[in-house]
DNA sequence: GGATTGTGTATTTTT
DNA sequence: TACACAATCC
């Protein structure tokens, strides 16, 4: 590897204008270390900025004013955020602040980066410029076949397993070859190095990429070319990078490689936020940040302008509870405010009904619904509050649902464009070689399998070479060239045709769409709806590859609908947003801190918890409510549950309880004692001296078990109307719940109370 | 090739 | 418990 020799910046740079706001008034309105991060010299610059700090706006300013002041020319910039959405943003901030839109800044996230360098080198890696990016489906897929190819049972040594285990190892930056003994693992009985090495190998004869591969073929590509490495050092003047905490140590081995020659490198970022280990992200990495980089200037952002005091005081009493934190004293000139309230209720139902009611009245007083958030550690936990708002008839969005580029239209639909773009791509082929129906059973695609597999070749090349030869049935053998000239005109017609286009002679011609339409189940018409809805999606492409790159790397979904309504998404979906009101729902133990996290992490976890609830509480401006319930189903069977560990670190001077007199909370009593030590924890003498700690007494009562029987009597074949999913047809009633047929939402199950006769 | 039955697992978070 | 998947039968 080549090593630059430690130089500082050449002098060949006007000096800048510094400080002085009259002759950059970009700096105006930012405050003395907001400037002093905005304006540093070149070097290393860590800027550790707390919750609501500006830390965003000062990433922005720093690069505007780098090439407003002419320090940089945009191709020389590399900057790095954490989703494509924020990436969005910046362009937007900086555009604005430049007064015209940039172009040439090499900006997106380190995937969207690791994908733009790969495709310029893919060859050096044995790839091809066009290669697939592929999702966790097809990578599953791919590794069972490995499994089964290493002659392993499927069900004692699951994929996903394996999928662990590699994703572990490429986050780190392990090849096959150069990974430790002592993160392999036992897989299959210490198996797990030649399995990995299996599927790569998998992947190059597929022209297919995963995730991982994308920075780690970078990483690869860097170790064996120098002479690019420097090409990239040398044009990257300039590296900025948020959510600096976290990055894995790929990320930061990519980093640190390309930052070499000017070492001209800005993290931004935030210890106390750091919630993505379990994706290999490394607090270590920020931690570090001034070992790694000597000389380095760190700069602090501690006044926060975004929330009152009470909700930082209590926030920031509960993060101090973690040990391993570089620390940070955040201040605010704001009034202390409503005390952060903490609700105990009976269940989740109640919980949901609760919230429901504060949001109702919220909106009573002339508020917006934009304002609000639910914010919940699961995804699971998302429904009971989507029941009871639907019932309430109160907007709301779910971010972070299911996504659309998962339905399984919009990927059969994806796979044929796929196999149009890139011929290797036997996932995708397999995939739709059978969809619609044309004869191409198991039988076939397991000779296809193995014809691909004895002459190294892709399926459909497979496909070509048992055509030539007379070993299939003359029916067969008709339908695999029919079906290889139709690959073939659709591949000619890329080049003559706009994207959108494509895509609807192939939906068209491949008869996909005719297969919905003749299909006569109810969500029939809905996947047709999907579709068209795809075929739109493309107009904005230029290119089906630039499509299928989008659709490879930007996961998130479709624009959030725009209105007045709630927000309810998790608290990892939440980090970087902000919301006048939040709810902080299902603060049990168990569910949050979650039990399978500390299982898995112990202490490490446990803290990194307490991180996601410090993020979680950092998003209030005005108002923040903290909820437990005191009983919550679990596999279906009702669980008495304790309050999160974490209420009780919660410092008493900046909370207030509101217990419900309408419940009987018999398993509250002396709850803390259970918890944190016999109840010493300082949260709960602080509670127990101001006399807020909850000591109710009382009985079990017989939990419900049902919903309340709806009033209207609903028959199959009736028409209905839902609040959420629009007018549809009785399928099938079951007790309190019905099947429906949706006119627009396909076939779903929903309880009866909340639909009405048409 | 499709329907039916049985089995095992699931609820963490996402680029 | 409920769903997804696989094995089994028709």
């Amino acid at each position: 590897m080549t090593s630059q020799p430690d130089m500082m910046m050449p002098a060949d740079l006007p000096a800048p204008a510094e400080a002085a706001s009259s002759e950059a008034p970009w700096l105006a309105g930012l405050n003395p270390e907001q400037q002093a991060a905005v304006v540093a010299p070149d070097g290393p610059l860590l800027v550790l900025a707390g919750a609501g700090t500006g830390k965003t706006r000062v990433l922005t300013t720093r690069l505007a004013h780098l090439l407003l002041s002419g320090r940089a020319r945009p191709w020389q910039v590399l900057a790095v955020t954490f989703t494509n959405k924020a990436a969005r943003e910046m362009i937007g901030r900086v555009s604005d602040l430049l007064g015209r839109s940039v172009e040439g800044l090499w900006l997106g996230t380190f995937h969207a980066l690791g994908a733009r360098l790969l495709r310029r080198h893919a060859e050096l890696v044995g790839l091809k410029a066009n290669f697939t990016i592929l999702d966790t489906d097809d990578q599953l897929r791919l590794i069972k076949q490995v499994i089964e190819a290493a002659d392993l049972d499927p069900r004692s040594w699951t994929p996903r397993a394996l999928l662990a285990i590699i994703e572990r190892l490429k986050d780190r930056g392990h090849t096959p070859g150069n990974a430790p003994e002592s993160e392999l693992g036992d897989f299959a009985f210490g198996r797990s190095r030649e399995l990995y090495a299996a599927y790569q190998e998998r992947l190059l004869t597929l022209n297919a990429c995963d995730f991982g591969d994308l920075l780690l073929h970078g990483l690869t590509l860097f170790g064996a070319q120098p002479d690019i490495l420097a090409d990239y050092q040398r044009r990257f003047r300039v590296l900025l990078v948020d959510e600096y905490q976290d990055t894995n140590v790929a990320q930061y081995l990519w980093l640190r490689l390309l930052a070499q020659a000017h070492k001209n490198l800005t993290c931004v970022g935030d210890d106390d936020q750091s919630i993505y280990s379990w994706r290999g992200a490394e607090v270590g990495n920020i931690l570090r940040f001034e070992q790694d980089f000597p000389g380095a200037r760190v700069v602090r952002l501690e006044r926060n302008y975004r929330s009152t005091g009470h909700i930082l005081g209590a926030a920031s009493g509960l993060i101090a509870h973690n040990r391993s934190r570089l620390g940070k004293t955040l201040w605010t000139e704001d009034e202390q405010g409503e005390r952060v309230r903490i609700a105990s209720l009976w269940d989740d139902e109640e919980e949901a009904r609760f919230v429901g009611e504060e949001i109702e009245a919220h909106q009573r007083r002339g508020g917006n619904l934009n304002d609000i958030a639910v914010l919940v550690r699961a995804g699971f936990q998302t429904r009971a509050f989507e029941e009871r708002f639907i019932n309430l008839g109160l907007p709301y969005r779910v971010i972070g649902g299911p996504r659309f580029y998962e339905r399984a239209e919009i990927r059969d639909a994806i796979a044929y464009l796929r196999v149009v773009h890139q011929p290797e791509d036997d996932l995708a082929f397999e995939r739709i070689a059978n969809v619609p129906k044309r004869g191409l059973g198991d039988a076939t695609l397991q000779l296809l399998r193995r014809t691909g597999r004895d002459t190294g070749q892709s399926l459909v090349a497979a496909c070509r070479t048992l055509c030539a030869t007379d070993e299939l049935r003359p029916k067969l053998r008709t339908t695999l060239i029919q079906l290889l000239q139709d690959f073939e005109r659709w591949r000619e017609l890329t080049t003559r045709v706009p994207p959108r286009e494509v895509a609807e002679t192939v939906l068209e011609e491949s008869g996909y769409v005719r297969m919905w339409q003749e299909d006569r189940a109810p969500d029939a018409p809905g996947r047709l709806e999907n579709l068209k809805e795809l075929v739109h999606a493309l107009e904005e492409f230029e290119s089906l590859g630039g499509f299928l790159e989008h659709v490879g790397l930007v996961m998130d979904n479709a624009a959030d609908p725009a209105g007045d309504m709630a927000t309810l998404m998790t608290l990892h979906g939440a980090k970087g947003l902000e919301f006048d009101t939040v709810f902080l729902p299902g603060w049990e133990e168990g569910v949050f801190p979650n039990q399978r996290a500390l299982d898995e992490g112990g202490a490490k976890a446990l803290e990194e918890e307490r991180r996601l609830a410090y993020v979680g509480m950092t998003r209030a401006r005005r108002q923040l409510t903290v909820c437990y319930a005191a009983n919550r189903r679990v596999y279906n069977q009702w669980a008495a549950s304790l309050p999160a560990r974490f209420i009780a670190e919660l410092p008493g001077g900046h909370t207030e309880f509101l217990m419900r007199q309408s419940v009987p909370e018999p398993q509250i009593s002396g709850w803390f004692d259970d918890l944190k030590a016999g109840g010493r924890g300082p949260g709960f003498q602080r509670m127990r001296a101001a006399g807020k700690a909850p000591l109710i007494e009382g009985q079990a009562r017989v939990l419900r078990s049902e919903l309340p029987r709806s009033a209207h009597r609903l028959e199959v074949g009736q028409r209905i109307f839902h609040e959420k999913f629009g007018y549809g047809r009785v399928l099938a009633v079951e007790g309190n719940k019905l099947e429906i047929a949706f006119d627009k939402a396909g076939t779903k199950k929903v309880i009866d109370s909340f639909v009405a006769p048409a």
